[in-house]
DNA sequence: ATCAAGTCTGAAACTTGTTCTAGGTTAGCG
DNA sequence: CGCTAACCTAGAACAAGTTTCAGACTTGAT
């Protein structure tokens, strides 16, 4: 178990503690007013006041909202790769696990509806001034089925397997987040996708 | 020449002439205005302007900004089916034929990466009120595919597979828009996930 | 041709993301 | 300690999406 530092190495100055105290207290702020109505509610004078911060302020630590709710993205998703990581699937093929595993983030995402809406609202909106933050979501995203898989060393076809399969991800949310599909949809998508992978792996017998 | 209505049925009130015109010239405005500068560049005021139409009017025919580019997307999808049609694809299988489908669409796009970035960000970042439009989008989009697969009775299996093939599409599309894939890595994405469909197909030679 | 109902126009107002400014505070350093 | 650069705050100002409204114009039915 090595570091899994560079996922949140921030490059920049080290920031103080106060500092970083402010940057918790903008995180949570954020987060707090999406669980309540989604991207709507996250307001950016609401988020400043709720976390004690001068808009300035938060304008110099997230330079756009988009900026903030990948942030809050990032941060949720670390925290459920480890909640993710103490009970592995229990599948007998890489797919398997790995549709266990969505199903098993799409269900925390469940219990904040509106939340995942802030989040991934903000994931797909965001252009290219945000493609770094957005690009280490989808790393982490990678490394999440990658850990499901189990495979130490995925082949090519594997890992384009893997990019359909995040594309399929994110588009299933959107579609569930905006009431065009099912929960028992979005299941059926998962499970049809994660098949990409048993098809292209050297040890699944078929 | 006659109506092509269908797609478009819009069953509130039959639109005189004149409204029809507006319409038109609304949605004109729109993909122009698109076409510069992208979803930035379409300014409520500037499409009213440009349309000769009162900013209250423009809200009348769309709602919101959302609206009017999900409206402008399925105008130019229609466009597309149209010519798609002319020439169908040549691959041997179906997942093949959607594939060279797809790429085809796919280079339409790129002719016009401002106005496709318009349309793929209002469609993804749609809310709720915009379901009914965004589904039309996605019924035409299943009807493009299931065109190029020229199988005239897909299995549910298949039908799953077309699913999953929309979802790598859009999301596809939005990594590119913004500058995370390029568009070689496009095309490995969709080739990949267009092979589920033959995996899924009773008549094709595995 | 006339009238009522429904539309359209122009302009102002309101909301929320974003930028800017002037002055106060903090952190690190000699 | 005292300085300086960087940082923070409150608040005004600006930009673009959306709403509202009074008055002019169209339309359809009589």
């Amino acid at each position: 178990m090595e570091k899994v530092e560079a996922a949140t190495a921030r490059p920049a100055s080290p920031l103080t503690e106060r500092q970083e105290a402010r940057r918790r207290r903008i995180l949570r702020a954020s987060a707090q007013l999406a669980g309540r109505g989604g991207f709507d509610a996250v307001q950016m004078r609401e988020v400043a006041e709720s976390s004690q911060v001068a808009l300035g302020t938060l304008y110099r630590y997230f330079p756009s909202k988009i900026h903030l709710l990948v942030a809050t993205m990032q941060d949720q998703l670390e925290h459920m790769h480890g909640t993710l990581r103490k009970r592995p699937p229990a599948g007998e093929t890489p797919g398997e696990r790995v549709a266990e595993t969505l199903m098993r983030a799409f269900r925390a995402l469940q219990r904040e509806p509106h939340l995942a809406d802030a989040m991934v609202r903000a994931l797909t909106f965001a252009d290219r001034s945000v493609s770094p933050e957005v690009d280490q979501v989808s790393r982490q995203t990678t490394a999440i089925i990658l850990d499901a898989m189990g495979r130490e060393h995925p082949t090519p076809a594997q890992l384009s397997a893997v990019r359909v399969i995040e594309h399929t991800w994110h588009s299933a949310l959107i579609t569930w987040l905006s009431g065009r599909a099912s929960i028992a949809q979005v299941k059926v998508d998962i499970e049809t996708v994660c098949r990409l992978i048993d098809l292209t792996d050297p040890e699944t017998p078929r």
